[in-house]
DNA sequence: ACAAATCTTTAGCCCGGGCTAAACTAAAGC
DNA sequence: GCTTTAGTTTAGCCCGGGCTAAAGATTTGT
């Protein structure tokens, strides 16, 4: 992903280049949270199915995230989050949820606010996000 | 980017895996209206400090942009659109200027309204934008 | 007109996130 | 217990979008 100006780049803490990588990294422990409360266990196979695609491309990502100390799972079991990784899981959801609530409550059909809040969400800062609040509850 | 589900997958127009490739294209031909027009024409060198991103990245993107038919430039010349170029651009900044505008009209600081309407502004349906319209109208 | 400065391209590398094919492990069925 | 089936990993490929270093073209200035 282009970074979008350059005085972003000149910042002290020169954000990386791969905000990319990070909303996935957030796609998946988002998923992988949801899919252990729901049926216990996360299989890579559960994953593949949820994102539409192969199996080998969820293995690749879920090293990157146990490298990221993300998520962990010894050789052919089951996929579980580190604190870490639940921690991120957690925030994910939170902004999910605020988002796709917001947009229901603007009048978007739900099924449209779902697509939309999962492209969103990771580009929403805590300042948008409280406004999107305050206008859930003024309303 | 990483597919949100597999229904999408599924459907008869079976979205291209490269979404990310898409918000690329459409940032970069809307920088390159918007420089044509700002000082004339655009160099690379002007979209590498837009971007912050160096040159040689960006001769690589707008390689691809000739090569899918949205720019064009002679070998050491100004780039130019295309009449597609042209119109994704025009239709990048209409949804670029909504959404930055409904930011600012939900009581969002100009600075971040500015920087999250760039990374929502690839992710709003037309029935969300709509939707944005409809409560910049209302207020 | 030529030298210097500026801009652009080419070559070659890295990583993320897709894929298929093939090998391997674990779980289920008999 | 052994075989089948289901799930997982490894190998090896593609493309997008980053980078640096080096080479080539154009513009500018004297």
């Amino acid at each position: 992903m282009a970074r979008k100006n350059a005085a972003k780049r000149s910042q002290p803490f020169d954000r990386t280049r791969h905000d990319h990588a990070r909303e996935t990294a957030e796609d998946y422990v988002e998923a992988i949270a949801s899919l252990i409360e729901e049926r216990g266990v996360c299989r890579g196979a559960d994953l593949a199915k949820h994102f539409g695609v192969s199996h080998v491309t969820v293995t690749k990502t879920v090293l990157r995230l146990k490298r990221e100390g993300l998520a962990e799972a010894a050789p052919y079991r089951p996929i579980d989050l580190t604190a870490k990784g639940r921690r991120m899981a957690r925030a994910a959801k939170r902004r999910h949820e605020i988002v796709y609530a917001f947009l229901q409550a603007l009048g978007v059909s739900d099924a449209v606010a779902k697509i939309d809040s999962e492209g969103i969400e990771h580009h929403v800062s805590e300042e948008t996000l409280k406004a999107f609040q305050r206008y859930l509850e003024g309303k």
